[in-house]
DNA sequence: TAGGTCTATATTGTCGACAATCTGGCCGAT
DNA sequence: ATCGGCCAGATTGTCGACAATATAGACCTA
């Protein structure tokens, strides 16, 4: 997710970004301990930016620290996925309401382009889309919303969490396609300035979302 | 708000609660710069748990941080209030929501027992309630939603923000009745196992707090 | 005088060493 | 044999010093 483009300026940040890499990516494992002195040596920095970047770890809740015992990355259980997306769910069901009303017209343009660009990406068949493509979209959404608070909660929050229940479960398959005509009926709520059914599609569009990793979860 | 009751176990710990409490409480100014060497002196601690402290208040949304340049408290406005309460309306609409659902018969007799001793207090007139009393039923309905992501949001994450608009900018006055029938409606609709009407009830209470608080923004 | 560069200073970022705390295994008592 | 306390090793928390970066002001030039 290097959407936001930002590059890292020092030392602990670009630790924060490789970790949180690693981790979202199942490099490490989900539940195992993360030795701060073991992770100094790998990375090849001071356990001080290793504290550092752990502690940024934590805000997005990709770890958990108890204090003089450690960090250890979080587990992923059903139940933790259920928890998380009813709060995706509102959050972003609230991004898109706002964005219908917020977002202005050039912004709305460049997101019909996008969808038209994941068009043709869908039609070649690459699986492309359901990472990078999705992401894009839905990062696009939460900026229109124009909120500062709810952005920073969604992707200094909860994003990498949710990529990390897809990456590691594995995303493909046939919900492609379908999320594809989703995004395009969420779109054009917007474009029609229809906060509440904008809204009410994207809530659904998680809530199909949700479904389709629960099955996955469970198998 | 020690409803949490969790004793600072660490130096760091403790930094970050003197630190937290100054700036909600407006001793720190908002808008100011937080200097570590400063602080360090100032709370007789190494300027490394002085940074850990910043490092968590900024996970609180009380101060903002910038490479190599350093750390600033937020400042209130207007905008910043807006956007906080439509974030806040949202999560806590569904924290009533999904309390309605998930608070046990026990709970939910301890909260209208809490609703009790308000009534008390909001008779003999004093302000006690508006602060802790307000904050501790918001806070046993969010625990009632019993989803651990949607309470780390909330608490860890905007809560004391809340909080420092309201100490901020004084908090008493006329609300102080009607906020609590507001608060007897909402757990009449969770003893009744009722989520909509619950969330819908927490929405407008949250809506007519805003009002409250805009209105002395702007005078 | 306006603009730009350069330097001095202050502030933040990084490091390695030391202190405090937890964990697991050993030993003894009942 | 089981339970509890206790010791040793390892891990995290804290500290002060050094390095890297930004900021403000002086100085020079056009």
């Amino acid at each position: 997710m290097n959407l936001t483009a930002e590059a890292p300026v020092t030392a602990a940040e670009k630790t924060f970004f490789d970790l949180r890499q690693d981790i979202v990516e199942g490099v490490i494992v989900a539940g195992s301990k993360l030795s701060e002195a073991e992770l100094s040596t790998k990375y090849e920095v001071s356990r001080a930016v290793v504290r550092e970047a752990i502690s940024r770890l934590e805000t997005c809740h990709l770890v958990e620290r108890k204090a003089n015992v450690g960090a250890r990355v979080v587990d992923l259980t059903p139940e933790g996925l259920i928890e998380l997306y009813q709060v995706r769910e509102s959050l972003e069901g609230m991004a898109a309401r706002l964005a219908a009303t917020n977002m202005s017209e050039p912004e709305i343009e460049e997101l019909n382009q996008l969808l038209a660009t994941h068009f043709k990406t869908v039609q070649s068949g690459e699986t492309y889309y359901q990472e990078a493509g999705d992401v894009d979209f839905h990062y696009r959404i939460i900026l229109g919303s124009k909120n500062n608070h709810l952005i920073s909660i969604l992707y200094d929050g909860i994003y990498h969490l949710i990529r990390m229940y897809r990456v590691q479960l594995g995303m493909a398959g046939p919900r492609v396609t379908t999320a594809f005509d989703e995004h395009k009926n969420i779109v054009k709520a917007i474009s029609d300035r229809d906060p509440e059914l904008a809204e009410m599609l994207m809530r659904r569009h998680i809530q199909y979302t949700k479904n389709n990793l629960q099955s996955k979860l469970e198998s």
